[in-house]
RNA sequence: GCGCCUGUAGCUCAACGGAUAGAGUGCUGGUCUUCGGAACCAGUGAUGGGGGUUCGAUUCCCUCCAGGCGCACCA
């Protein structure tokens, strides 16, 4: 049991006591007080008025006088509707620290999921246009809802898919034909800015052009001919320039996969499962296209393939998860994707009922990355490239992090640089809710401060340096009950509520409540810091205490920066 | 037109239906002969409008206003 629930139990066990059999509270109607002045857990007396006719101030004020102190708890007092009791700093202190020792790099996980497979899929760029910053929030939100379930005991399974056959890829192979068949290729460093702005291109001259929906139409049906037709070796030769990228990029953000699917892997298996829905009337034609009417699910029509034959997103889908069923068996199926996808995803879904697959299917949806300016796109060509954003993070925490290490050699600085610019980056994508939009804007995202990954990085390295300068032996002189100060006691609070925040997180992906978490706890730490001296501390056992929470502090820091895929750092 | 989402401090964001609506940033003032100033403290300042449910509403329901997104051949 952990730290926290064997407090709350208590308290639970002393309000029952009190109440005799007239009432059996549960853990769940432990609240937090608002204020840490007003105690570590209260009791609201709410529930308890209609039943004895009496205001629930007067029943707080009189089920303390029954409350026995005891154990954990060194003191319970009345406030208003509430019974607030208050843990003893030592004791807790004490059974905190144990758990966080005991466990180590494993402080927070849990069996909630045990023996449960969940298949994640994520990270979904496509070939042919590049990453950009909306991207990013993809790919963090998808590697952290894996961290989170891994960590609550799923078992799970990373996917990506990419697409590397859709329309966009007819419309850059169109006007590669057309606009740039006699020039040299590009170098491999221009080679996605090159495809990027032919997209681009691309979109604008469709738009202009009478002939060009003709035209690409007939590319893109030879795309999809057994043998990608006339443009085999053209694609190839460009699937791989954005393939390599987007390896590149995984590879730099830690994203790791137990199966890559690529959509132009699906087409064959596409036709024949539909025709298959065709007999089975799941699909039929409609203005030339082939539907799945949803119009029963109120979800309109699911539109598979195009009335000249070629497949759409929607078709393509299907097949995938039927392999994804046959290679893993998963119990559940998370799609991270951004919110615009919404009734496609839901059509997916309610065609993949029809078609009698019974498994737990979720959309995981965030809403996307927009500019001061409005929204990001490739057909536009508006977008804030990802190699762009990262090189001006990593230069600007270069810059920063010489002003204050003159003496650092090149590797050293360049290393931790980057650490903080790539903190920077995932904080800021994982501390909002996924429900609202973020603007992203450059400036913002170059500040190291306050709420911020860096700001976490920062702390995490004072813990370190202060454990590097108390001496090992200083340690062995702890009696793990000299803590007393309130800043001592608000952290072994904030540290034993670590668990249930990771679990609540996992189960309703409100990820942000994490990164609030971890900023509160670094907020906690920063005030102990100031106000308690731990070098400085009256007796060598009292500095041993102090140092062994700054060391289970820093333990909880770096578990949960590692769910959310950041990489503390000694120094900074 | 129908559907989904969002309106909280100057700006960017929090708040299981509960206590005095919290942070960051900005601005003003302060701490420290620094266990590392990418820090700490204080001040400043907000629930779009109107109804309803409830002992209690930022939260739930209705309505209006504002913004975003989706709604058959993009993904």
């Amino acid at each position: 049991m952990s730290a926290w629930m064997e407090a709350k139990k208590e308290v639970l066990k002393a309000l029952k006591t009190a109440l005799g059999k007239q009432y059996a509270p549960s853990v769940d109607e432990l609240e937090t007080p608002p204020e840490p002045r007003f105690g570590d857990f209260a009791f609201p007396c709410f529930a308890l008025a209609k039943g004895w006719k009496k205001s629930p101030v007067e029943i707080a004020v009189e089920l303390v006088g029954h409350i026995e102190i005891k154990g954990l708890i060194r003191k319970v007092e009345p406030r208003g509707p509430y019974i607030n009791f208050f843990l003893d700093t030592a004791r807790f202190g004490k059974i905190v620290v144990e758990q966080i020792e005991q466990e180590k790099t494993a402080y927070g996980h849990s069996v909630s999921g045990a023996d449960k497979s969940v298949l994640v899929e994520y990270a979904q760029p496509n070939t042919h246009k590049e990453i950009h910053v909306g991207h990013l929030r993809n790919f963090f939100v998808g590697y952290t809802t894996t961290k989170l379930l891994e960590t609550v005991g799923y078992r799970v399974i990373p996917v990506t898919y990419t697409n590397d056959l859709g329309m966009h890829v007819a419309k850059c192979l169109w006007a590669m034909k057309k606009f740039h068949v006699k020039e040299v290729d590009p170098s491999k460093e221009e080679r996605s800015a090159f495809l990027g702005k032919v997209y681009t291109e691309a979109t604008q001259a469709s738009e202009t052009d009478p002939n060009a929906k003709e035209e690409i139409s007939a590319v893109f049906q030879a795309l999809e001919s057994g043998k990608r037709g006339p443009f085999l070796s053209l694609w190839k030769k460009t699937r791989k320039w954005s393939i390599e990228e987007i390896k590149g990029v995984f590879k730099e953000l830690g994203l790791i996969f137990q199966a890559w699917y690529y959509e132009s892997d699906f087409i064959e298996s596409s036709h024949l499962l539909i025709e298959d829905l065709k007999h089975r009337q799941v699909a039929r034609l409609s203005e030339g296209a082939t539907i799945v009417d949803l119009s029963e699910e109120k979800l309109g029509v699911n539109l598979l393939v195009r009335s000249d034959g070629t497949l759409l997103y929607n078709a393509k889908d299907l097949p995938l998860a039927m392999r994804k069923e046959e290679e893993f068996h998963p119990q559940r199926s998370l799609y991270v994707v951004d919110v615009r996808q919404s009734l496609a995803m839901q059509q997916l879904f309610a065609t993949l009922k029809r078609m009698g697959f019974q498994k737990e299917l979720t959309h995981l949806s965030y809403d996307f990355v927009t500019l001061k300016e409005g929204a990001m796109s490739s057909r536009k060509g508006n977008i804030v490239r990802y190699q762009d954003f990262r090189d001006s993070m990593v230069e600007w925490a270069h810059t920063e992090t010489q002003k204050r290490h003159t003496d650092w050699k090149q590797t050293k600085m360049e290393k931790v640089a980057r650490a903080v610019a790539f903190s920077a980056m995932r904080f800021g994508m994982l501390r909002q809710d996924l429900s609202k939009p973020i603007v992203f804007d450059m400036e913002e995202a170059l500040s190291f401060d306050g709420f911020s990954g860096p700001y976490l990085l920062y702390t995490y390295a004072r813990i370190q340096s202060i454990l590097r300068k108390v001496e090992r032996r200083s340690l062995e002189k702890r009696n793990m009950s000299s803590w007393k100060t309130e800043q001592e006691h608000q952290l072994f609070v904030t540290l034993a509520s670590y668990p249930h925040v990771v679990f609540q997180t996992a189960q309703d992906f409100h990820l942000d409540r994490l990164a609030q978490y971890l900023f509160e706890l670094c907020k906690q730490f920063s005030v102990f810091y100031h106000e308690v001296p731990v070098l400085q501390a009256e007796t060598a056992e009292q500095m041993a205490d102090r140092a062994t929470l700054v060391a289970v502090t820093g333990q909880t820091i770096k578990n949960g920066l590692s769910i959310l895929g950041i990489q503390t750092i000694e120094e900074m």
